[in-house]
DNA sequence: CGCCAACATTTACGCGCGTAAAATTTTTAT
DNA sequence: ATAAAAATTTTACGCGCGTAAATGTTGGCG
């Protein structure tokens, strides 16, 4: 930086106020610096940068299982938004498991990030751990809520997710039951499992959740595995309501298999619908009704937020701030 | 490190060691920083480090699409496996677009890597971007190849994916015709074409190759609307081998719409294979036949290869290693 | 017991930059 | 034109660590 603050003829100190913020030098000295820097492409290094700024300039983006398309898709829009704002992203994810998800805060301490996107693994989140680093880095949570952690969250309403859906199938044609994972490793699924308890009875029906096991995040897996067996015995009113898409991808491979039709028309055997709007929902057979998250408004939401919660100092003991966002019915040929 | 070095009753340029490579002190130093550490809880500067190390403890991992589910598990692996061997795996990926992995290569550099694990965009990467970024940084490419870049080449043996899948299914039925894009947006697919050709004709059979318009990485959408268009008039044999399984799941999916029976059953319409066994191709309706990549070796032996790279110079002029994987033929339902 | 090699310590310097304070120059407003 | 404001330069220090060289210490060996 020394050699190229004298080959471009102006201090030091300039030249690092300009890389802080090209816009803080006047712009006659900011032409002669980008004249410069063309002639000789010096890059400052970000190391260097990064010891001396008591906040750098990098935001943790954390999601619970990177190889889930949703959470692949939505981490790159939130990518996208740290990059537009000026901040370097870097993503990380435990895949699962809550060592990895200790580990990751580890890591994140020592980036000394200017704030952190986190959506954790839920039930399975080490609570106190997460907690005490919320106090320490500004921290927005998303997807999926841990009570009273981070400066903010930002999630889908998965309540009236739920209500959404039960509303349209009861309209449609038989009241569905639920098809969930009995210890799902999202707390979402629970919240969804009330959404749909409270509709049911809100429509005058009984409900009727069938709860399968399985552990982890094999979603399909379990699906197909356990839609088998439920399938082999249709439950009454043959609506199924999925407590998300992935589970649903599975139970319509079971249903292939078994020969049962799916659709909303009156030949078919089955309905089936799930929730997230999954990436594959458009070519499973048939493609998929569901609720729809609005993977752009979460995410440019997300980043707002946590740009607010960088600059004000966090209030102790303020209120944290919830934002939910409801879904869209996407009615496609499977209920 | 100071305060810790005196806390601790050991000098600071042992600790440095310490940290370095915990196996460079004696056993009895060793122990006493272990102790003093777990009560202390100092953690060294990562950005201080990296700036004094002229080569840093980071490995970069790029891919061309981190949302493909196939892209995003292989890069899982080779995290793992960066980790186990001690280094700091960090996952970027362009989207697709060339102007994103320009803007990576130059990320890259100023994270001065110790090594990178590259998967370019192929036929759309700038070659000569690429060419110099490699000249500087030990890189080593995998699934997809650019001419004469990089110190070593880890992928699949595509034409050999298409012979072998050519085999079995004149084996089992009649020849299939290749399901292909007119303007993939990655080399695999001209490898796979020529793998095709050239196992029809040793076999006897006249190829014929449907190339279909489309652009970018929406395989599944491009797969499901040339399907429509496709299967309105099934192609005589009526088997078919989609150039990946993305394009096939799409394909399945029109297939399904249009009413047409896949399997190699008798009574079926149609029989689709795909390749690369995408997680989703084992929830296909019906499940996908296809020839499977090894994650784990690939990612395994890219890494070695890598770490070789790192501490050994490279020889100018000397050869690359090319090692090419062959698949697995995975017999489903779909074919 | 004394010697040698391996390991630790002391001392000292430098990495590339942020940043503060004071002095100076340039721009803007009056 | 002149004063005030804004931007820049000069000077100087520190961040937290790697690392080299010289010196000191330890433990095992004959």
């Amino acid at each position: 930086m020394e050699e190229f603050a004298s080959v471009s003829g102006i201090s030091r100190p300039t030249i690092s106020k300009y890389f802080n913020d090209p816009n803080s030098v006047r712009q006659s000295t900011r032409a002669r610096i980008e004249e410069a820097l063309d002639r000789h492409d010096y890059r400052p290094n970000i190391y260097a940068i990064n010891q001396n700024r008591r906040l750098t300039k990098n935001i943790g983006i954390v999601v619970p299982y990177s190889t889930d398309p949703f959470f692949a898709e939505i981490a790159r829009y939130i990518e996208r938004q740290c990059v537009e704002a000026g901040f370097s992203p870097t993503l990380l994810s435990p895949h699962g498991q809550v060592e990895l998800e200790n580990e990751i805060m580890e890591t994140l301490r020592s980036m000394k990030p200017a704030g952190v996107l986190f959506a954790p693994l839920g039930r399975a989140s080490d609570k106190a751990e997460l907690e005490r680093f919320c106090k320490d880095v500004p921290t927005v949570l998303f997807d999926s809520n841990v009570e009273n952690v981070g400066r903010a969250l930002v999630a889908s309403d998965n309540e009236h997710f739920t209500s959404q859906m039960v509303d349209y199938l009861c309209r449609t044609g038989a009241p569905p039951v639920l098809f969930e994972m009995s210890t799902p490793p999202n707390p979402n699924s629970n919240k969804r499992r009330n959404g749909y308890l409270g509709a049911m009875r809100h429509l005058g029906h009984e409900p009727h959740v069938i709860s399968v096991p399985g552990e982890g995040w094999n979603f399909e897996e379990i699906g197909y595995r356990e839609g088998l067996r439920v399938l082999s015995a249709p439950p009454e009113g043959r609506s199924i309501l999925c407590s998300n898409d992935r589970l649903a991808i599975g139970l319509l491979a079971a249903a292939y298999e078994l020969g049962l039709s799916v659709g909303h028309g009156a030949e078919a055997d089955l309905r089936v619908a799930g929730m997230d709007d999954h990436p594959f929902s458009r070519f499973t057979c048939p493609p998929l009704t569901t609720i729809s998250q609005d993977y752009a408004a979460i995410s440019e939401k997300g980043v707002e937020l946590l740009l607010d919660a960088i600059d004000t100092d966090a209030p102790a003991g303020s209120a944290r701030t919830d934002i939910l966002f409801e879904g869209r019915l996407v009615m496609r040929k499977s209920a």
